[in-house]
DNA sequence: CGCCGGCGTTCAGGTCGTGTTCAGGCTGAG
DNA sequence: CTCAGCCTGAACACGACCTGAACGCCGGCG
């Protein structure tokens, strides 16, 4: 069983290494995010342990770019913060588990081997709101039982406000996280965007699932309402 | 500390009992979920285990039952499937952590011991005061069961009561918070603030939470008085 | 190499909700 | 009774939001 920890703290990656390999497992690793993902992609690995605070790239972010790119090696995420939203986020992503800081070792060895013997989770994530069913990897939106075809801009915005289902969210918050943090144009695209999943996605069929919030932001409302 | 399981399986759940009361705990069983929702409310429990498919009420249910009631005990659950999107779901309804069926009786206690370590945390991001209840996050209020839409300035203006709930806020001090503390214009706005609030949370539900109190201010009482 | 279509983005004009002001009526304290 | 403080319905103005259209970039294709 060949394992690949993602750590950039030294002592502890090389405390998890010799540890692991003495459980019989080989053991690569991987002190930032890039070169994580760069290893992930070139070698089959049977799991991957994930820490999320990480130099270059964060732990969400490579998770959920391996996901995007179809490989579906089980991931167990590292979180720092006690009490944070971080489990629910690492989930979100395509995390198959998740542990939190300070871990008991044989906790995480109980918990890979768990997720090594659930194989390979050939299950692509799929967010459902409402009768709305969406597959950010297949990048595929229904409506139902029609298929509905969304352009990338769109699908990364509908996928975010989906992800946040039920909340609203301001749009300096959907600027940072679909555009950039550094998108400096005009906020205005936000609400051309809208605009076009509702004429795509709400208005052939008479729903009006996204609701404007004035002054607050949007939201993507749970039921069909 | 005090633990409730809920598990309908009894020989699982006399195991567990026999197992954990050996760790020091104290155990109470309920065998649905009907009776472990009660339970659950009556006693002030350190933690909770939650089976998922039980007879009665499911695990789902019940969780998010206890969250919406205001009852913030860390739970952990357990999932029988594995691989599926059960975890999600439980994290998403309120639960603290998950562990999928069938898991080793050693990791078991590893994980409530760290839900304890965290303590009764998982801080509300919900307040409530009397039967009405408002999600600062997601901007959201309910009166009881249902929803009702306030506009940017109402729902700040109710959370600075909400958070100052029992307590006489003066109008000054609802000027320097929910508007600016540099803000000259008519101090008249309050009032009319107030009175739509009531308008929509009080008067509709034959309430009066939010009281005057000449020449000192307002206070939003703490039961719906 | 140049045309074409799709996509992301910008722009301008129109709509309508929301914040604020105002004036007159109401209420409670002294 | 009187007055200050509070309530409230109506009116107004601003700006957030919507939307159709146009622009430019890029990749595919002849």
């Amino acid at each position: 069983m060949r394992l690949l920890v993602v750590e950039d703290e030294r002592r502890l990656a090389e405390g998890l290494r010799q540890g692991l390999e003495a459980e019989g497992f080989a053991v690569d690793v991987a002190f930032d995010g890039t070169d994580g993902l760069w290893m992930a992609r070139e070698h089959p690995y049977d799991a991957i342990v994930l820490d999320i605070m990480l130099p270059g790239t964060n732990g969400y972010r490579v998770c959920a770019t391996l996901r995007d790119e179809g490989v579906w090696t089980p991931i167990l995420m590292l979180t720092a913060k006690e009490g944070e939203w971080d489990e629910v986020e690492a989930l979100d992503t395509g995390a198959d588990d998740y542990l939190t800081k300070p871990f008991s070792y044989a906790v995480l060895v109980a918990r890979l081997r768990a997720l090594m013997r659930r194989g390979p989770a050939e299950r692509p994530a799929v967010l459902e709101v409402g009768d709305l069913r969406l597959d950010p990897a297949a990048r595929r939106v229904w409506r139902g039982d029609t298929e509905v075809a969304l352009t990338a801009r769109e699908m990364s915005l509908l996928e975010f406000l989906a992800r946040r289902r039920g909340q609203t969210v301001s749009k300096r918050e959907i600027l940072d996280h679909v555009w950039d943090d550094e998108f400096e144009g005009d906020p205005n695209i936000v609400e051309v965007y809208v605009g076009r999943l509702r004429n795509k996605l709400d208005r052939p069929f008479g729903r009006r699932q996204i609701s404007t919030l004035r002054g607050a932001g949007y939201r993507l409302e749970d039921a069909g309402g």
